[in-house]
DNA sequence: GGCCCGATCGTCT
DNA sequence: GACGATCGGGCCA
């Protein structure tokens, strides 16, 4: 019997933040670009960035301003930020309306599995075409949304977050998930 | 207005 | 492992 790919309800992302994060991995972003093609990758690692008491997050201490606002929506809206002046971050919003929580998406992994043009937050942005045009969108198309996938991962393993030492103790935090067997994760 | 620095990446040693 | 690119955000004045 064939597989038939299902969109995730705007609910998957109303929860806490690092049990999304966990399930997130295993499970397809697809793209829809302005030609009307669609681009998508396996989610294969991710970080939680678990809002107001987390010196990590934009939102540590309720921060507020017009770049971080999508972080505030109701979880299943988009937030992307630019970051070194030149490369793109996706974040999945979760949780609820007014708790500024969010999913960085890391890498995926594309049809050829060894293949590393989305091995990266920036990396995955440039190749879906995401910029920050897309934050707060609503991840249920036609854009941007998420389905499952008949290829769930075997282990998923944790780590410390990536290039957040500025953060204190929190930079040990293990919030970063991602699949022990692909060979598209940014860093081991 | 000014200053510092970043949830990164590619290149070079 | 080190470093530069490149520019907006965040914070202070």
């Amino acid at each position: 019997m064939k597989f038939v790919p299902k969109k995730l309800p705007l609910v998957f992302f109303q929860r806490e933040t690092i049990q999304v994060a966990r399930d997130l991995i295993g499970l397809q972003l697809c793209v829809r670009s302005n030609d009307g093609s669609v681009r998508q990758g396996r989610i294969v690692e991710v970080e939680a960035y678990i809002g107001v008491e987390d010196p990590a997050c934009h939102t540590y201490l309720h921060r507020r301003t017009s770049r971080t606002e999508a972080m505030y929506l109701s979880g299943g809206h988009s937030y992307v930020y630019l970051i070194y002046g030149m490369h793109n971050c996706f974040n999945v919003v979760t949780a609820g309306e007014g708790e500024p929580e969010a999913v960085l998406i890391r890498a995926l992994e594309l049809e050829d599995p060894h293949d590393r043009a989305a091995a990266g937050p920036g990396k995955l942005c440039r190749h879906l075409g995401l910029t920050r045009e897309d934050s707060g969108l609503l991840l249920e198309g036609p854009r941007i949304w998420i389905c499952e996938s008949d290829h769930r991962p075997l282990v998923i393993a944790s780590a410390e977050r990536v290039g957040v030492d500025y953060a204190g103790d929190a930079a040990f935090w293990p919030l970063r998930f991602f699949d022990e067997g692909s060979a598209a994760v940014s860093r081991r």
